[in-house]
Order: structure tokens, then sequence, then C-alpha cells
DNA sequence: AATTTGCCCAACCGCAGACTC
DNA sequence: GGAGTCTGCGGTTGGGCAAAT
């Protein structure tokens, strides 16, 4: 495939923020042809845009049902539970999240595990120093698990597939009792997920 | 008051798969 | 069937702002 053919290749295409002026044009737009076959669009708003970028602000800012403002106690808890079960599968996440954007979740999520990041760091420097060694080594890790399933781990596909959410449970498959209890959520989760 | 630091979030980039001709 | 194009996704960057120094 050509290297550039995702690429915005208009050379004095408009970057940056949109103005209120642009959005107007764009939502006109769209109003008329529907968001799709968006180099058209770009082109029909008389917008100095790639179409990839009247995309993006379609739907992460100009959409219908857009919900904006701070993520709930239950969200957040979705959130978690989901990023448990799916690793960094942003679309399908946030299709999970109504009126959220994958963009929204994946800045969220990246700016809660850099504080969740600093606060294990703080807690694992005073707990190595007065901790028997086996107990830092446990720590250690579980924070290693943990940043697998939050890095995006190379191959963010495979991390669901892979069964991160094993790898998740420190105890791995011999943890019978946790393993019982997932096997009974797995169903309905996956009925949750992909029952849209 | 000025400067630095850290955080948040909108937007861009590159890749892969789907689609069209 | 294959080349070119479009779309969608996840990772990353950088500007703006507020808090800290």
């Amino acid at each position: 495939m050509d290297a550039l053919s995702s690429r915005c290749t208009k050379k004095d295409a408009n970057r940056g923020t949109w103005t209120a002026e642009e959005d107007r044009k764009l939502a006109q737009v769209i109003e008329i042809q529907g968001p799709k076959r968006w180099k058209k669009v770009a082109a029909n708003a008389g917008l100095n845009r790639c179409g990839k970028s009247c995309r993006l602000r379609w739907m992460n800012y100009l959409r219908p049902n857009i919900k904006r403002g701070n993520i709930s106690d239950q969200e957040e808890d979705l959130i978690l539970r989901l990023h448990k079960l799916l690793g960094n599968r942003w679309s399908l996440i946030a299709g999970r999240l109504p009126g959220r954007t994958d963009n929204e979740i994946k800045n969220y999520w990246n700016s809660y595990l850099s504080k969740k990041k600093k606060q294990k760091q703080r807690q694992n420097r005073g707990f190595i120093v007065e901790s028997q060694p086996k107990e830092a080594k446990a720590m250690e890790l579980e924070n290693k698990s943990e940043e697998g399933a939050s890095k995006g781990e190379e191959n963010t596909k495979a991390s669901f597939d892979d069964g991160d959410f094993f790898y998740g449970s420190s105890e791995g498959a011999l943890d019978l009792q946790w393993m019982g209890k997932f096997l009974e959520l797995e169903e309905s989760w996956f009925e949750f997920l992909y029952d849209k």
C-alpha cells in the first residue's frame, strides 16, 4: 500500500485547533451529505483541511449526543473493568459508554494511569525499604503485569486474544476459584460487550 | 510578578483492513 | 485479481492552562 495514502498530503492544509466557523461549515455539509466520503466533505465545506481531520473533528466533537465533562464514578468503574478485559481497544470500550469517544477514554486512561503509576512508585519506595525482599518482588511483578495491560503491549490486539485478563491475575490458571468466577462472568460480559 | 512544572485534551501520524474501480 | 483510495484505530505530540516555586 502507498505509505502516503493515509497522510494528509494537502500542502497548505490548515492544522491545529478548529475555529467555530470551520465547525459550522463542516456540520452544514455533513447534514446534507452525511458523515462519509470525508475528502468530499472537506472539499464541499470549502475547508482547507484534509478529510481525515474532518472525520476526527466530527467523531470527537461535533457528532450529536457527545457527552462532555467529567467521567462519573460509574463510568470510571466500567472503563477499568472493560480495559482489564479488552486491553487498549478504546473504540470498543467507548462503544459501551454512550456519548464518550475513544479519544476521550484514551486520554482519560493515560492520565489516570500516570497518576496511578506515580502513586505506586511512591508506595513502592517506602514499601521496599521496609518490607521483606520476597514481598518487594511480588509488588514488582504486579506492577509489570499491570504495565502490560496498560501500555498497549506492543500488539494491542493480542492483548485480548492472548488472554490479558488471565495475565492480569498474578496467580494465573491455578487460582481455580477465581477462574470459576471468571467463567461465570465471561459469557454475560461478552454478550454485554458485543451485543450492540 | 515571573518562571517552571505538570496535567489535560485536541489534533496529528502511521498503520492495517475494507472498499472501489 | 490487483492497485489505488478511504476509513478506523491506537499511539503520540504539543499547546494551553493552572498550580507550584
